[in-house]
DNA sequence: TAGTTAATTAGATACCTTTCTAAATAACTC
DNA sequence: GAGTTATTTAGAAAGGTATCTAATTAACTA
């Protein structure tokens, strides 16, 4: 859902432990919940910054609600990062003593 | 400064075409702030985000300063992404019949 | 169906962000 | 040193975010 909601989704640390626990299997909300400090609200509405960024998915069994990471958004971020360093081999190396000179004096 | 700060820092359009044409070589302060529909200090202030964020370096040239990227902390993104996709493949697979049960019912 | 457990939604508060205009600082040019 | 150009800092307005408590919804259980 976009780079921005991804990024923004990612700067918290709450949100980026929780993502690291359901790397290590599924977990339902109040599982996720009494791992922290927090009320439980509280991690409700960050799951769902999570699911709105496409980094979680969720799925109702019976009375739970199971979240799980969702690999695919990954790509988006690792696709971004090897533009932006694509765009930086490309261009080209400044000759030796007139480097990096275009803005200077 | 920190994987937060950092994540906060890219999660900002505007910021990130600024480091997009950062990557296609350094740019005065100005230079920058011209490629924009903002005005100059709303653009100093990402700027300063972005070197918060230790995304970008800036050098005093006369008048001028003179703004770059700074490609080290795109170590750190990677570092994070390694991580928690190490963890997903460390985790058991289920075996067959018996798979994400431990929540359900 | 009354009670219990799981989770989300509503509403409030405090703080952080983005953006602006106006003012300040810093360096160059005559 | 007076003016010009480059950039940042200050201060304000509008909107977004993280957190809480209280209320609501949904599903199971006896």
């Amino acid at each position: 859902m976009g780079l921005n909601t991804l990024f923004k989704a990612l700067g918290d640390d709450t949100r980026r432990e929780i993502l690291r626990r359901l790397a290590r299997g599924d977990m339902a909300a109040g599982e996720i919940a009494a791992a922290f400090d927090l009320s439980w609200p509280t991690i409700s509405h960050h799951l769902s910054v999570l699911k709105e960024a496409g980094l979680v998915q969720d799925e109702k069994k019976g009375q739970y609600v199971i979240y799980s990471l969702n690999t695919t958004v990954f790509q988006d971020i690792a696709g971004w990062l090897f533009d932006l360093l694509g765009t930086i081999t490309e261009r080209q190396p400044a000759k030796k003593g007139e480097a990096r000179k275009e803005n200077g004096k």
